[in-house]
DNA sequence: CTGCACGCCGATCTTGACCTCCACGGAACC
DNA sequence: GGTTCCGTGGAGGTCAAGATCGGCGTGCAG
């Protein structure tokens, strides 16, 4: 309604499969993104492409096969920006902030995939479950690995820390988000956390005052 | 402890009305927290509970207004522990060190009643969202106070800062309790966080190298 | 002893959503 | 230009789960 300028919404047009099959995703992933998983009914996605519900069927087993699909790439994308972003430079102060800053992007962008990471409603199926819990876990990994590095500390406590990290990113972006807030923009925002975050974990193995 | 040692589960007894809304009370939270929103059943519930299900149905009228009420306890509790740390003292770090365990201990006990507050498949549901929104949202306000005061910064800026380091807390937290650790305390694990983030939060105005 | 009131239970209804069956239409090919 | 084939569409089955009605047993007053 708002703002659904579909690809190509004629019905009854024949598309080759892959093309068919990536509409349907695109379909999908907007009704699970509005609805969640619960509440977006298999039918809506159907209409939402222009096709009916068996041609649904004939690209994938079930809804949760068709969720977990959508899931798997949103982790993937994540997972690649904290790492594309760890990788982007030799200087720590540098990779925090470009860390922060690909979470604000990943939830800016990408048309609200990051709630099926990090909104989904279905964390007791063990999937996905599985799935949601890896992202954490390899963007902390991928920290930790920096922070263990440097400031000398064993797997626990740099992986204590580097979750601390990315839980920081994960919930001030979706904070950032929610109260969509045009005083402050998204560069900013980031930037204040990116401090934060550097001056929490800069020469970390010193004990302070 | 883990199993269910519960108050008094003898089928058949009758109980003044207080004491079967709590028992009922006390079996939901339990589904509830095991299995979620969705997957629990009002089936479950009234077993678990030891009576049927018209009961369940003669003291809530439906299991979304169940769900609620245990919803707004935990929201409670957690609000109400946080403030309590700010109120603690009047040392900002040992602040930082209060509220850090404050969400700490509020992950380990309240026998999972975190769950529902951060990992609730409800969210969709407006009245869900709005009371979990507003747990992260006061929690960040009451030490958004605190920043904004000694930091001199402005409420939207002090606001993000202080979502960060409930963030921080949270997800740090419930990592912590999910890769239940035995090399690493709750106190030792929370030090840590409390370390990261009183670093990264103090003396904050100042603009560093 | 007997009638009454009250809370509880077994069995049932209904809704809603996931998942398939029979008819149509256009394209390709001889 | 006719036939065959494949993808599409609407209508329906199934089932789980939330929500509800007629009996039953217990405790009390007279």
């Amino acid at each position: 309604m708002s703002t659904t300028p579909e690809t190509a919404p004629k019905r009854g047009s024949r598309l080759p499969r892959l093309a068919r099959r990536a509409q349907l995703l695109e379909a999908a992933q907007e009704v699970f993104v509005a609805n969640g998983y619960h509440a977006a009914a298999m039918d809506d996605i159907a209409d939402r492409a222009g096709v009916s519900k068996p041609v649904l069927y004939q690209h994938f087993p079930g809804k949760l096969e068709l969720y977990l699909a959508l899931l798997d790439s949103s982790c993937e994308a994540i997972v690649a920006s904290v790492r594309e972003a760890l990788r982007s430079t030799e200087d720590n102060k540098q990779r925090v902030a470009a860390t922060i800053h690909a979470f604000y992007d990943y939830v800016a962008n990408a048309q609200g995939a990051f709630r099926l990471v990090f909104e989904s409603d279905l964390t007791n199926e063990p999937a996905v479950r599985e799935r949601v819990d890896r992202v954490t876990q390899a963007c902390a990994e991928a920290c930790s690995e920096v922070i263990s590095a440097d400031a000398g500390l064993n797997k626990e406590q740099s992986m204590v820390l580097a979750v601390s990290l990315v839980g920081m990113a994960q919930v001030s972006a979706r904070y950032w988000l929610a109260s969509d807030n045009p005083t402050l923009a998204q560069q900013q925002a980031a930037d204040l956390v990116a401090s934060l975050a550097w001056r929490g974990i800069r020469g970390f193995p010193r004990t302070e005052s």
